[in-house]
DNA sequence: GACTCAGTCAACACGCTGTTGATACCGTGG
DNA sequence: CCACGGTATCAACAGCGTGTTGACTGAGTC
């Protein structure tokens, strides 16, 4: 199908752009993404799903590592972006709501964009690259956890306890696992109609040893 | 389960047995995985280190993945005999003592075999023999707890609150996780001196919501 | 019209996996 | 003591996936 007569002056060539390639690349990823796992996908599927050669994929990219750390690039500025918009003003108003809305948000991210989350969490045991993205996404949630904790003890809302940021580090990967394990599909694994719920309610006895601590008065 | 009926052969064999070749095989892969990961060890170091050829490695293993199932099988064991040494009678007569043994007795034994740990966490993502594997030591792990959640509130100990196995879940792979995240060196994750107390202390206000729940009176 | 340069790919070199078929070893029963 | 059959062994082959080389194309530039 070669191209229609395009003005010669335009930017279009008569063949496809190298962005053209390079989101034909992207979007044959996450299609076949759906179907197997990276390692059951070869460079070459890739390719082709682009209508280009091998060595030209190379042209593009470094690796297939490195087109799914593109896409999941994407997925985690979505999840910042989602944890984002929970107020920390809500933290004072309604603070269980405040936890719920921003465990929720992550694991709606997350499980809207499944097949690269499964595919990012198994590349981040062979790349580098992936490991200290996902490291990066981790240590953000963690921190802002751990701020939080202690503006809630500040105010006497929350008991003194654990150093915050302990508690953020082990409940944030209680998080990350059992978010997992129930994309994974892992036995055993939290329900996907529970898994707020369970989480949250965890959360909430670890930092203010109460489910129902009170709002600001 | 492996030879059961290997003939016994004379003391002088002229050439090694194939119990000798398995366990060296075992040997070579266990010290190999201290220096890097099962993906960097191909069949044929394994080989080398057993001191025989790439074909013979087929005769007593399947694939290397195999050789870390019977490696991981080890650990395993071993990880539930730590666990069971702790009786079920201490739960009533010290409640925050029976969690943390188990906590820790699980910990270590992990600790202790981090190669093959660390193998295992990675194998679980390629193969399905690990998988499976390691999903019967966390769902061992995870009736153990939800059965002395539920004795803990028959008894009254315990509130009443989520459902005991959703609760146990959750804990359960907040322990994996976090205990992983230190053994692989991730970020951000606990400190090897504080995993056990901070791990200890989220169960028991998940379980309590207290930290210091009454022994039986 | 000569020159660039992004873009493209056939063909190669390499490393790893898994299999085949031939062979050596050794205990056992005739 | 010999030949038979299971155990054990490996050279050689077949196949797949990766990453690289070097030559080619065609659109824009001076």
């Amino acid at each position: 199908m070669t191209a229609a007569a395009r003005p010669v002056r335009g930017r279009r060539a008569s063949r496809p752009t190298g962005d053209d390639r390079e989101h034909a690349i992207l979007a044959t990823a996450e299609r076949l993404l759906g179907e197997r796992a990276l390692r059951d996908i070869s460079i070459d599927d890739l390719a082709k799903g682009a209508g280009i050669s091998r060595p030209t994929f190379y042209f593009y990219f470094r690796s297939k590592e490195a087109v799914l750390l593109a896409l999941l690039d994407r997925v985690v500025q979505e999840a910042d972006a989602a944890a984002t918009v929970v107020p920390d003003s809500e933290l004072v108003t309604d603070p269980p709501r405040f936890w719920r809305e921003v465990i929720s948000a992550f694991y709606r991210t997350f499980r809207d964009h499944r097949p690269v989350t499964l595919a990012a969490a198994e590349a981040r045991c062979t790349n580098d690259e992936v490991r200290v993205l996902w490291s990066s996404v981790m240590a953000a949630w963690t921190d802002r956890a751990a701020t939080a904790i202690e503006s809630e003890r500040a105010r006497g809302a929350a008991p003194p306890g654990l150093p915050a940021r302990d508690l953020a580090i082990a409940l944030s990967t209680m998080n990350e696992r059992s978010m997992h394990a129930l994309l994974a599909g892992d036995e055993p694994a939290l329900a996907e109609s529970d898994v707020v719920t369970v989480l949250h309610t965890i959360w909430l006895n670890a930092i203010y040893q109460t489910t129902s601590p009170a709002p600001v008065v």
